[in-house]
RNA sequence: GGGCGAUUAGCUCAGUCGGUUAGAGCGCUUCUCUGAUAAGGAAGAGGUCCCUGGUUCGAAUCCAGGAUCGCCCA
């Protein structure tokens, strides 16, 4: 009951979690919690894998913190959680990375620099932060098992994918396809969609109208007449083959000035504006079947037959003109309208006119009309595309220019324009198992809920094919191999590799994959196959981790089986399309069904501008900061508990230590005045071993905090951390300022029923707080109680672990605060201190409010500082009653009669309603000529306050103080007053709160004559073991002062007495 | 243009099943209490519950439309 270590009143916390740190690491803390569970079921935890190639951020703490508290939470709860850690460790962040590291920015660049060479800066970059992850892991208290971190580039993994996308290829859903990307032009690579939802931007792009003159007449055009076309993209018009209309879309022939353009009918006021003339109309069918065409093509050499109009049932009227230029390299629905079209095959790449090379520059075809080249520019330089918009001015093709703002993607790494690009790319047919996907999402509890069929659903249901291939250098191999003769074979193990090879690799990165070949095992084919060029999408690695961070099913497949699906994943919401994503595909694609079954999706850290926090903005706070000024408990609790997760937080220090000052500091304030008193009283408390109080005042503590535990155990099943912690933080409130504050006396004496409670109180929280604020929870358990090596080792504090609950105490106290709350107001607004006693507070309360105060009454006596308390039943002595409808329990019965019933309550006698009330009887009123008889339950009585009384009411109690003050009063009034004076000199004399004194008191006769009359009391209060009243004060107290009591002089003086 | 979410006091946020007079913390003003707490307590100032319409006896809450912000998708 005596911890052994004293406490600091003003511990410093980010010093303490230092040590509690150090203690951990000396018992072995985090691996114990998982010996110790050994055999016990399951909880599955998921890393979502980082990468360590930047500097860790405040959103990162945001994530590891939220990973962390839930599997401390199921530990506490009998579960072994294993936490494996993880790294990402492929991909274009780390080429990117490690271009700006070299200076160089092309993929030309980095093959003169060699394959080789560049993959080894890309796996020593991968983890150069690793050191500062893995301290900053530590020190946020965030236990994961960093040793044994799965890491993707790992030759296991790189396997297990290997099996994965062979696996993929045997179920037939792995396919090349020629297709529309969107294609990063200076990483020379195409981005998946979920890559592309990362980076979408607002910008401003020139957009024209351009004139395509028509070729020959044709049903309704005319020799004379133009076609207008509207384009954001001016740079794809060299690829432009075709013009789409659609079928069902009315079209004209409009004049404007001298000149007569076809466009769709809708378009025609906001293109042309109010003064063109309407001279035909026809649909866009009508063009297509009459064969109409333009003189094309633009910006290139070509045949001079006419370019066609063809039918597009994407197109619509509600931007441009209605007619869409169609360039089937550059987007997917002109790619499609081609197809459909016959003018291109897509199986056959020479049939797409691309005059952009990889590189997103124009080869030798693009040309101006006077025949000057374009080769080599860089499509999305605006200084092209101005250069373009002249040429087509010069040509007399251009309508009109007019700025444009719209949504556009960007590389979300190097943040470079995306265009849309045909081009092969490998594809796993995700789309065909979209249905199975939904299904597992069914099965997912989603935190928030509405992600499931929301944002998360929403994107399964338009799920389209994944592409999977990269046309990059550090990344997973495509294990698929390919013959002279075009034959396929994707490789499931290195073991098959080795066979059908013969050469053994150490490293299956690029290049040295790259030079392995086999012979075509296709039947009949005996040609040589080398590997495709390309790596697979980082994303696969990441959605692979259930199975390839054991290596499965190659090894350990056990392990996998035992520990999939997770029960538990964490992430960003940014992650809806990365890993949540990724996750759910390989998994349904593999084993049909889901890999997690809760989310939770946080939100995004905003910096005091509400701007969101990335790397690439510059914009992060230091985590180490926070940490060193408040420490990891403040930045967890404030992650907690400062609001629901997933709307994001408005980050900033200020809240943190608003926390800190609210929540901590009252905790160790409390856990220091236990240790303090108990040090004090260590002769009264050694033979007194975890005393049970007794006292209705220890029972409500007790119930309070059982109470508390299981409303936190609770909220934690349901991943709702948030009110978790506020209710902890509710219970700790409680505690310090009404159960601590109301018992003092009792720990000033050594009461050990008193130190019992507060003891078993502190450390149920210490155990309900330790998922939350791993540090300072374990400082306390480990010196109240420390058992166990730590209270991480503890179970849970929930069925027989918990004190005994009485509703009915609760409650009760809970009146009687309300009474002192109200008591109080009235003596503001009297205008008396609470130190000047008075001689009665008169309590207006009935039935069970009454029955509570009664038990309560000692507490409200001495809250109010009043000799009496009395009681009256009516209203009758302190004002009247008013009676009101219930609308809760009686809108449903009265319905449209409501306000009649309403009316006809009002109008009743509020006395006889108060009689009635507490006699049990009905009350009959009539509504509409109907009887009703109406329950207790059915009204509300409230006090009216009378004139020219100290009254404070609320609902059906009220307190009255009685405020007239006789000598005695007034006497014991200034005794107190003295107390508060000499208390107040022992602190100024910088005094310890046990330190006995002698004391001695002067000045005005009435404050010496009310200290002699409360003699004992002055003593007791203020520890003096001699007092002097009107003496002189010995030449040995070296501590005087004078001060005045009600405008009355006081002289005290005082010295530390020898004497114990 | 579409989807999802948000909008409540100066700031940060609660608000249960639709129920009477919408709350808390911080900050501010005044008072007060301290033998743990730069803490606590009381009072006060501070609200168009984003707007408009609808449903209902009754709407911060439900519905529709709109505005603004954020994220996502075209």
């Amino acid at each position: 009951m005596i911890p052994p270590r004293e406490v600091d009143a003003h511990q410093d916390l980010p010093s303490l979690e230092q040590s509690v740190l150090a203690r951990w690491r000396e018992r072995d803390v985090f691996a114990e919690s998982l010996r110790m569970r050994e055999g016990a079921p399951e909880w599955i935890f998921y890393e979502g894998p980082p990468t360590a190639n930047g500097r860790p951020g405040s959103h990162h703490v945001l994530s590891r913190v939220f990973k962390d508290i839930y599997p401390r939470y199921k530990t506490m709860r009998g579960y072994r959680v294993e936490r494996k850690g993880g790294w990402d460790c492929h991909g274009l962040p780390v080429e990117i990375g490690v271009e700006q590291e070299l200076g160089i920015s092309s993929k030309a660049e980095i093959e003169s620099y060699g394959i080789e060479a560049f993959n080894a800066k890309c796996r020593e970059s991968v983890f150069a932060f690793l050191e500062e992850w893995n301290l900053l892991t530590e020190r946020i208290g965030f236990w994961v098992d960093l040793d044994d971190a799965y890491r993707t580039l790992d030759e296991s993994y790189i396997e297990s994918v290997w099996w994965a996308l062979a696996e993929i290829d045997r179920k037939g859903l792995l396919y090349e396809g020629n297709k529309v990307v969107p294609y990063c032009p200076r990483c020379g690579t195409a981005l998946s969609s979920h890559e592309v939802a990362l980076g979408y931007q607002d910008v401003v792009d020139p957009s024209v109208y351009v004139r395509l003159p028509a070729h020959a007449p044709a049903g309704p055009v005319q020799a004379q007449d133009a076609f207008l076309i509207w384009t954001t993209t001016p740079w794809t018009l060299p690829g432009n083959i075709a013009v789409a209309a659609g079928p069902d879309i009315e079209y004209v022939r409009a004049r404007i000035g001298d000149e007569t353009l076809i466009l769709a009918a809708a378009r025609v006021e906001r293109v042309l504006g109010e003064d063109a003339e309407i001279l035909e109309r026809f649909s866009g069918g009508e063009l297509t079947e009459a064969g109409a065409s333009y003189r094309g093509p633009l910006f290139r050499e070509g045949p001079d037959g006419g370019s066609m109009i063809i039918v597009g049932d994407f197109v619509t009227t509600e931007d441009g003109t209605g007619l869409v230029h169609i360039a089937p390299a550059f987007g997917e629905d002109d790619f499609r309208a081609a197809t459909a079209a016959g003018l291109i095959d897509p199986t056959d790449p020479h049939t797409i006119i691309n005059p952009v090379e990889p590189d997103g520059t124009y080869d030798k075809r693009v040309r101006s009309h006077d025949g000057r080249s374009y080769e080599g520019r860089f499509v999305k330089d605006p200084a092209l595309t101005q250069e373009l918009i002249d040429d087509l001015t010069a040509q007399g093709l251009l309508f009109k220019r007019e700025d444009y703002e719209h949504s556009y993607p960007h590389c979300w790494r190097c943040g470079t324009p995306l265009i849309y690009y045909a081009k092969p790319s490998w594809y796993i047919a995700t789309s065909r198992v979209r249905e199975a996907m939904l299904a597992g999402n069914e099965t997912v509890h989603w935190h928030p809920p509405h992600i499931k069929h929301g944002r998360f659903g929403d994107w399964l249901s338009n799920n389209v094919d994944w592409a999977i291939s990269r046309e990059r250098y550090w990344g997973t191999p495509l294990p698929v191999w390919r013959c002279t003769s075009g034959h396929t074979h994707t490789i499931g193990s290195f073991a098959e590799l080795q066979e059908r090879s013969g050469s053994e690799l150490a490293d299956h990165h690029r290049p040295y994959v790259d030079e392995v070949q086999f012979t075509c095992p296709h039947e009949g084919c005996e040609q040589p196959m080398s590997r495709v060029p390309e790596v697979i999408d980082v994303w696969f690695d990441s959605g692979a981790m259930p199975f390839a961070q054991h290596h499965a099913p190659l090894e350990h497949e056990d392990r996998f089986q035992q520990r999939f699906p997770a029960d538990f994943i964490c992430e960003a919401l940014d992650q809806t399309r990365g890993w949540f994503y990724s996750l759910l595909a390989v998994s349904t694609l593999l084993f049909d069904q889901a890999p997690y079954r809760n989310v939770v999706c946080l939100g995004l850290i905003l910096d005091a501008e509400g701007q969101k926090m990335s790397k690439s903005k510059g914009n992060t706070v230091e985590p180490w900061q926070v940490l060193d000024t408040y420490g990891a408990d403040a930045f967890r609790w404030y992650f907690f508990t400062s609001k629901q997760p997933w709307d994001g937080y408005r980050f900033s220090q200020e809240a943190i230590g608003e926390g800190v000052r609210l929540f901590l500091k009252q905790l160790w304030s409390t856990y220091f005045f236990y240790v303090l008193y108990a040090h004090a009283n260590r002769d009264a408390l050694s033979d007194a071993e975890h005393a049970q109080g007794e006292d209705d005042l220890d029972r409500w503590a007790r119930s309070r905090t059982a109470n508390t535990a299981e409303l936190v155990a609770e909220r934690l099943d349901a991943y709702d951390a948030t009110t978790a912690g506020r209710a902890i933080a509710g219970l700790v409130d409680e505690l310090s300022n009404w159960y601590v504050r109301r018992s003092r006396r009792r720990f000033w004496e050594g009461d050990p029923a008193a130190f019992g409670t507060l003891r078993e109180c502190l450390l149920i929280v210490s155990k309900l707080l330790a998922p939350f604020c791993p540090f300072v929870a374990d400082e306390i358990y480990d010196n109240l109680d420390g058992a166990l090596a730590s209270v991480h080792l503890c179970e849970f504090p929930l069925g027989e672990r918990l004190p005994e609950q009485d509703a009915a105490l609760e409650e009760a106290m809970a009146i009687a605060r309300e009474t002192v709350r109200l008591g109080l107001g009235a003596r503001a607004q009297a205008k008396i201190k609470v130190r000047q006693p008075l001689a009665e507070a008169v309590v207006v309360a009935d039935g069970r409010e009454r029955a509570a105060i009664e038990r309560m009454v000692e507490i409200v006596r001495e809250e109010l500082n009043v000799r009496r308390v009395r009681f009256v039943h009516a209203a009758d002595e302190l004002g009247e009653y008013e009676v009101k409808a219930n609308y809760r329990t009686l809108g449903p019965l009265f319905g449209k009669e409501m306000p009649l019933a309403a009316q006809a309550i009002a109008a009743l006698d509020p006395a006889k309603v108060a009689a009635a009330v507490r006699n049990g009887e009905g009350i009959g009123i009539a509504v509409a000529g109907r009887e009703h008889t109406l329950s207790a339950e059915d009204v509300i009585l409230t006090m009216k306050a009378p004139d020219g009384y100290s009254v404070e009411r609320e609902g059906v109690h009220a307190v009255a103080l009685e405020l007239a003050l006789d000598d005695d009063l007034r006497r014991e009034g200034h005794a107190r007053e003295i107390v508060h004076a000499v208390q107040n000199a022992r602190k100024t004399a910088g005094l310890a709160v046990e330190d006995r004194i002698a004391l001695s008191l002067d000045g005005d006769e009435r404050l010496l004559s009310a200290a002699s009359a409360h003699r004992d009391y002055l003593a007791g209060e203020t520890l003096a073991l001699e007092l002097t009243i009107a003496g002189q004060p010995q030449a040995t107290m070296g501590y005087r002062e004078q001060t005045r009591i009600d405008d009355l002089e006081l002289m005290i003086a005082l010295a530390r007495s020898e004497r114990d």
